[in-house]
DNA sequence: TTGTATGCGTTATCAA
DNA sequence: TTGATAACGCATACAA
């Protein structure tokens, strides 16, 4: 592989004068470029992205902390941002985070150190953290948050509209003629959590005309295990509900294991409904009616502002609010006649 | 962020010689390493990849190709491998392969020159492409195979006894009081699903005075949606099994389906058991019997054969196999009285 | 067992 | 508009 000492001595320029023309130098004459170029051409040179980087210091990786190894949402995150990494023709550096350690800030910093990364993605719940937001700034480390509860001067963010996908699967249940639609929600620190139960809520209120059964309200905190008790209790109440909206597909999958124990079937006598496409989602029988995250462009867009800013330096956080869909399986179906 | 001179500098000592305790070189007193070695601490020194590469030409990163993203077994294996990785201070390039594509052999060069790796961990199924195999030897890269159907010469391998754990759940099966267990099996291509159903038959023949009954084998392939059809078969049967022990936990999950919508109790009535212990054995109800991978184990090891194979080079391969576990959860109990 | 000096491919400084 | 040379952080021939 050709280096930029071998191009410059058949251009017979300085490697100054190439690296000039790599970089899209202003002040040079058309004819070294042109020569410089052909000689490019001639011997197929590509620059050595390692030896930039150890001019320039800062590293073509991006970083990225997790902190739930067994969430599905996060799998799929991961997988999402390291393709689209990958297809950029840049590294992810990702770490597993335990944020309740109280050693955190060491651990970022240990990171940092290690990784000498400049950019990073900030993932739920991590983007909310502003300690967090503190100790990357003070390092002087650009970031991109997914799905923060706020935006953040300084920062770009990518969104999905949690609250009308949250209202479109519950029109979906209403459209169904269900009459009585239940909702599991979620963990009461994420902004995702209050977007969802209030999508639910103004489906109800806007298509029924019924106001909201705050009986029909359960906190599963995004867990499997709470959900179970949350369905147990609503599908053996005496006046129980024809279809549940769980805030996750792991909840949705709860209800749909309470609801096969206690002889309903699914969804003749009980419609399920999930959120996030999740691979759990199709993990089970009948396949879950859900809200696909548009995950691989969440990835992309995510590599995408990492990489305009870097470049641009003009730090004006952009938001995107990206699509979602409304993904209809086995799950949901008319509601029983009474 | 601290270099190499600095710490040489607080170390009293040469820059070559704190790059000899970086890469255990053997001829260095105990007395200099530990002096080096805290003054590495003291500054919180992590050596710079970029220049390291720069220099030699090999990154400090391991290489991983996984072929499917939504498969518990590679997330959990990824997570394990990534949190060696991170503490072992190197970093983890993975990548997303897709091994039906004809063009996998380009896709391979291609990420060997980006990220220059020359260590490599390969998971199943690549770990038995022998095409795969050629091409890294050609390349000059080392590999280690996790869970391969063969050893190779010239590659370290780690394993787990799966005939032994299959035979184990099984014959826990056996010892609940069950007479009929259905089994389960996976792909015909992976040799872990001959391993796992030789240890089925094993336990069948020897703890109990029956010949394995042909019928109560079934194919499904790994797949959840294929165990469906498997589980529905055999639940229907005239003489149905009162255990099935599946050889994944995603199949164990169909039959735990198919079960409660044939009203059949778990574990009153059939007791099931998979094997793995990813995700999906929590996300059930009752929790999943099932057998446990040593994944942290695994990841260490490979890690660490990496690591010594790189600096003693005598390229001896080494076979490890690591301890399973029988993790016995709510979903397997006492056969039915008949 | 340890140290000195050089070079990896690129960009930056300064001078021409 | 160009060029000579230093520097980035590390590893290695060679020397002690």
């Amino acid at each position: 592989m050709a280096t930029i000492n071998e191009v410059a001595e058949l251009a017979n320029v300085s490697v100054k004068t190439v690296s000039r023309v790599l970089n899209n130098y202003e002040h040079i004459s058309e004819k070294t470029r042109k020569k410089v170029q052909e000689a490019m051409e001639a011997l197929n040179y590509a620059p050595s992205s390692i030896a930039r980087q150890m001019r320039t210091g800062d590293s073509l990786s991006i970083g990225m902390l997790y902190s739930d190894p067994s969430s599905g949402y996060q799998a799929r995150l991961n997988h999402a941002v390291l393709k689209a990494c990958s297809d950029a023709r840049r590294y992810l550096a990702v770490e597993y985070f335990d944020e309740t350690n109280s050693k955190w800030r060491q651990q970022v910093e240990a990171f940092l150190d290690r990784t000498k990364v400049t950019n990073m993605i900030l993932v739920p719940p991590m983007c909310d953290a502003s300690d967090l937001h503190h100790l990357l700034k003070e390092r002087g480390v650009h970031f991109v948050l997914i799905s923060p509860s706020s935006p953040l001067s300084g920062a770009s963010s990518i969104y999905i509209d949690e609250r009308a996908a949250a209202m479109e699967i519950t029109k979906h249940l209403i459209d169904l003629g269900h009459k009585r639609i239940g909702h599991i929600s979620g963990d009461e620190g994420h902004v995702a959590t209050l977007l969802r139960r209030q999508g639910y809520q103004a489906a109800i209120e806007r298509y029924t005309n019924q106001d909201v059964d705050e009986d029909l309200i359960a906190s599963g905190r995004f867990k499997f295990k709470d959900a179970l008790q949350c369905a147990d209790r609503m599908l053996q109440s005496k006046n129980r509900p024809t279809a549940i909206f769980a805030a996750n597909d792991e909840m949705a999958s709860a209800v749909m294991m309470v609801a096969n124990r206690l002889g309903l079937d699914v969804p003749k006598d009980l419609s399920v409904a999930g959120f996030d496409n999740t691979h759990i989602s199709e993990v089970m029988w009948p396949a879950l009616t859900t809200i696909a995250q548009p995950f691989e462009q969440i990835g992309i867009e995510a590599v995408r502002l990492i990489s305009e800013g870097t470049t641009s330096d003009s730090s004006e956080s952009i938001t995107k609010v990206l699509p979602h869909t409304l993904l209809i399986r086995g799950s949901t179906g008319p509601a029983p006649k009474e």
